[in-house]
DNA sequence: TTGTATGCGTTATCAG
DNA sequence: CTGATAACGCATACAA
């Protein structure tokens, strides 16, 4: 029941003009070989028909869909909203069209959305993923058929799939010099699980930094927690009962660096004098909470883009090889006053 | 060139084990009047032979696609991002897919994603309007075929199609007494597009809590701009030039309340003090920014979930007569410091 | 420049 | 319970 009128299809038009379907298919698709005079004709008698292209049959025909899969572990964070908002918009400007879904930080449900967009037959697939995601599987369906899988943020390493990312580690290891050179001796680690190497990362920068400053490693500094608000509430509580008291947080997300210098104000210590804080992510909260936090600059915008345009060029020239080149986005240390102390 | 291999099809599957694709495509659908022994083996040889369904062919025979559209003015807002990822959740529970879109608050854009969506035959449209969208033509060939069109937040009226949203009026009227209660008596309001109902909507609750309060409205504290961060700075601006400077701010968003408030700190007014402050959506910066910004607690994530489930029940009830009833969800007023003068 | 004919892979109808 | 067959609407190779 759907629809009162039949649906319009090129044999309609082409009965109508008397021409073949053949014509008015091509028509359609601004074909070269067909008269400037017929196209008008059709494409004129198309739009007073109601005609709407059945994009079913057509893919059937193409065997492409110019529809992209899309599976991040949230959508709603404030990073995850800039990069589909990047990805979304170059996609859009070369007529490919976006499917989305989350993985909500599971493997299980990655692995069935990975199994929806195959069905679905997505011309390709842009990843971000979940916590526990051990093993990329599910993902071989795609590669086996030649359908480009891009990695970004949070990547993993596989022959044939480009990854796009910050440099974590060098990230992680300023940041941590940073506070160091504020005077920081017991600084603590805030991250989330290892299996992913954004977080595998910015720990071993973490760690580079402290041994290039001739700080030992304190593995009862190091917090590993899922990042969210929750999760920095309870690390300010372990942080306080910590003796002596630490004197430098490095939080693997603003997020949680923020719930966690929060509580910690609240409970009376004085941020940075008692402890300097850093994020990393650049979330607008960064620069409302006070004092401003100390963060990595970390463009999801961009990162949509690239990762699209990346994904568009792959489509493009599918005959040619490709060595899967990954690439490394730029990011950049924004000191605020969370880590400023005056000496 | 997609993939080495041919792609195996349910002929493939029927020719191994000597039966009909017949009966291969009523196995795979788990069709009743197949015997289990058949549908056992036909699932195990599909996934041997590494099968999968080719959703073009069967989309083209069934006119139905399990997608469902969604356009929205950006992508990139917290309230956007939790709608979204309520929506996903319900539809990816009801084997539903999302394919989505932004306007970038362009009606032009609304029309094109509007087309797109017809060509790619989704089952049903969510829509949040954009900014300066004065009609829903573009929505008319939807509405026609019968393809439900449901609008939310930022909604439209029209007979057949479903609107969700919360009463603007009753929050606005409510927020804006709560700071009349506080002692203000020259309230700015900041709001956008009056063409937008939600908009609009506060604009009257504001007018009407005024007037109920023997307050005149001065037009010239009311100022509409786009409730962007960088609004939010302009009109502080604004405020600081007006004499006598207002007593308290009333704005359509957090986002733009909260960079105004910053704006006007680093201008040495004391908030509530010298200026009380409201916003709108209880944005997660709300309760970072100090003081605390009271607010209206808005919750995207319920509203994506209501709308999705609207939709699958209009899908799955399509045959029957549906009312084309609305939606209006609860909101609250949460009371933070930033309006609170203590007397 | 246009027309003819065919197949893309399913599902649904009908017959057994 | 199973099989044969006919659409679904389009794009393209081939012919004219």
């Amino acid at each position: 029941m759907n629809g009162g009128e039949k649906e319009i299809t090129i044999y309609d038009i082409a009965d109508k003009l008397h021409i073949s379907a053949a014509t008015v298919s091509r028509a359609l698709q601004d074909h070269p070989r067909v008269s400037k005079k017929t196209k008008k004709l059709v494409i004129k008698t198309a739009g007073d028909m109601g005609y709407r292209s059945n994009s079913f049959a057509s893919n059937l025909r193409k065997k492409s869909s110019n529809i992209i899969g899309l599976i991040v572990p949230r959508l709603n964070s404030n990073f995850m909203a800039d990069v589909i908002a990047g990805i979304e918009k170059v996609l859009n400007n070369n007529n490919y069209n976006l499917i989305i879904s989350q993985s909500l930080e599971t493997m299980q449900k990655e692995i069935n959305n990975a199994n929806a967009m195959l069905v679905n037959r997505v011309d390709g697939l842009l990843v971000s993923l979940a916590y526990d995601t051990t093993n990329v599987d599910h993902f071989e369906p795609f590669i086996k058929r030649n359908i480009p899988v891009i990695f970004f943020d949070r990547v993993f390493d596989h022959d044939g799939c480009p990854q796009i990312y910050i440099d974590n580690y060098k990230a992680a290891y300023e940041i941590t010099s940073h506070l160091i050179k504020q005077g920081c001796k017991r600084i603590v680690h805030i991250t989330a699980s290892q299996l992913r190497k954004v977080y595998a990362e910015r720990y071993a920068g973490y760690q580079k930094a402290l041994e290039d400053n001739n700080i030992k490693l304190d593995t009862n500094l190091v917090i590993i927690n899922d990042l969210s608000s929750e999760a920095g509430i309870t690390a300010a509580h372990q942080l306080l009962k910590m003796s002596p008291l630490p004197d430098g947080v490095f939080s693997a997300n603003d997020n949680c660096a923020i719930s966690c210098m929060q509580t910690l104000k609240k409970a009376g210590i004085r941020i940075p004098a008692d402890i300097a804080f850093a994020g990393f992510n650049n979330d607008p909260s960064s620069c409302v909470v006070e004092p401003n936090l100390t963060t990595v600059n970390y463009k999801g915008y961009e990162m949509g883009e690239v990762a699209a345009k990346l994904m568009i060029d792959n489509l493009i020239n599918k005959d040619e090889f490709h060595p899967a080149h990954s690439l490394v986005l730029r990011s950049e240390l924004i000191v605020r006053e969370s880590s400023l102390r005056v000496i």
